[in-house]
DNA sequence: CCATTACCCTATCGACTTAATAGAGTTTAC
DNA sequence: GTAAACTCTATTAAGTCGATAGGGTAATGG
């Protein structure tokens, strides 16, 4: 399940994108327009500032705006810093793999061959996918 | 993230697909050779019986086997039973449609268009998959 | 230079879910 | 009729999620 912080920030990035100038959108005009709890979703886009896809000005006339353009940033980079793995099993995940402590062998693991499908069918939407595509 | 409830279901399936007769095979079986935990796998076999995916037979000599062929037990309906929606979000799901309570407009939603993607990537992964394309 | 605006950070909370455990009950084979 | 094995209910510990509160800090404009 797509956690209400991944969707806030979906919502969010999109809002920003959607608007033609990059000038700074305050917290509250963001909130206010996605229905999303105006604390929750500061909370949101501070990581996304951390991790380099928005920036902020403070003070007045302050606020958060895009770095990249739009069509430059890409789901794979934004799910991974909003929900995490891609992958549904640690196992198989490229950015976050880590060994099962009740599988002896993933070659053989039954579990495993599956999940790195849907793994790899995840990937390409979200390679396919920008911030552009989001908003057209 | 996938359940312990999913990945237990699913090995214990892909235990019983790989045995050659259908003869019933105990829970403590399973579980010993899976090094999954007998209770809770319990709960786990229990519900694949009562959905129809599984048989089973009491007393001396019972167990659990699987009803139909491997080659014929569909990925969907496994993860649909064992996991849930395979929708990321209720509002792109099929068979558990809700609509989002903070989202005034599907069609104009992003995060919507986007998780429809998702889903139908993964709904492909698990139509192609049959218990016997785990074992194989 | 100072007040306002808006970002930044920490802590807490209740509700919910998950994974596991315990224990008793029931059915069937032999 | 007894033992083996499935069936069911209840409980619990731990963890996560979404939200909230409240204060701290930095920068802008006048």
């Amino acid at each position: 399940m797509l956690s209400k912080k991944t969707k806030y920030g979906l919502k969010a990035l999109a809002y920003l994108a959607s608007k033609k100038d990059r000038q700074p959108v305050q917290i509250a005009e963001i909130a206010k327009h996605e229905n999303i709890s105006q604390k929750f979703l500061e909370s949101i886009l501070l990581s996304l500032r951390k991790t380099g896809l928005l920036g902020s000005k403070k003070g007045k006339g302050g606020g958060y705006y895009l770095i990249k353009k739009p069509s430059e940033v890409l789901m794979t980079d934004v799910m991974r810093i909003l929900e995490g793995p891609i992958a549904m099993v640690p196992c198989v995940s490229l950015n976050f793999y880590e060994k099962c402590d009740d599988c002896p062998d993933e070659g053989a693991c039954s579990v495993h061959k599956l999940m790195l499908q849907v793994r790899d069918s995840a990937l390409e939407v979200y390679r396919n996918n920008t911030l552009k595509d989001l908003i057209s």
